[in-house]
DNA sequence: TTCGATGCAAATAGTTTGCATTCTA
DNA sequence: TAGAATGCAAACTATTTGCATCGAA
């Protein structure tokens, strides 16, 4: 799997501080291990795996584990830190929260391609009406070919 | 996982017709399991998932694997006689491609809604224009909230 | 009678969980 | 020093694959 387009978060100073403040709030600890991810996904690329994740952090805290990203990873996400698509092929990949966007996919490749949430509109307008459900479009991903494949044919 | 919203296909005659005629041209044969799988998804309710059609099927032909009828769909598929999505969460659902559409699905419950293609025409024009993708809404499922899964919190 | 299709069991991928241990507040 | 968090290994779910056998054309 390629790398996707990286989100460029505007306000990752201000989602930092309130993934500290709300860790704390809640009684949680800072460990070796949050704080690491914490900042790898602050540094990093956006949309990673949590096995990507996992192994970039060994680099630098070897004896961390794939089981603590994935315990992170969900609890950043009910905090609304992070995000995450599963495509149900493959891995999830992580992301910030920073800025609210729906993904395209390429089926072949897997590189990832964000799309602002007004293109949402009209599905959501659309659940809305007929069914009364509310969408939340950041938590999916729509899939499509990109030009790379589709020129291989 | 509740049973969706059922896909009322227009041209399911031709479809199975379709479907009969694509296997024969290709020199695959037309045996119990697959006659079967055809029928119970031409007569059966939309989206279900390989397990589901399996445990149905077998009340009719016990013997009947789970396997088959992964590769069996797998490959009706790829004849365009099915699609499916898949959340990543769960089970993928499988239904008849005799309608194209997109799906909204409920994050707590599972319940599928289908949503015309023309609500997805923002997000393949944003696609095209800035990254030249080609989407296949047909092929997945925005997340959402049902008026159900609201109410209870 | 050939070779596509099947059933079964084992393999796989991604993620989650149980539990004894470690470390933060 | 309580109990949150961790690492490790094992469990789990959905799906795929290997292989000997079966059966449609």
């Amino acid at each position: 799997m390629l790398a996707g387009v990286v989100a460029t978060p505007e306000t990752s100073e201000d989602l930092l501080e309130r993934a500290v403040d709300l860790l704390r709030a809640s009684g949680r600890r800072m460990t070796a291990a949050r704080r690491l991810l914490l900042r790898f996904l602050f540094d990093g690329g956006s949309h990673r795996t949590a096995e990507e994740l996992t192994a970039d952090m060994k680099t630098v805290f070897p004896e961390v584990s794939l089981s603590t990203i994935y315990r992170n990873l969900d609890e950043l996400e009910r905090m609304g830190i992070v995000g995450h698509i599963d495509l149900g092929q493959g891995a999830a990949t992580y992301f910030l929260a920073t800025e609210r966007h729906g993904h395209v996919v390429c089926e072949q490749c897997g590189v990832i391609f964000e799309i602002p949430l007004a293109a949402f509109q009209e599905i959501e307008k659309f659940a809305s009406k007929h069914y009364g459900v509310t969408v939340s479009p950041h938590q999916c991903a729509v899939l499509g070919t990109c030009v790379m494949c589709a020129a291989q044919g």
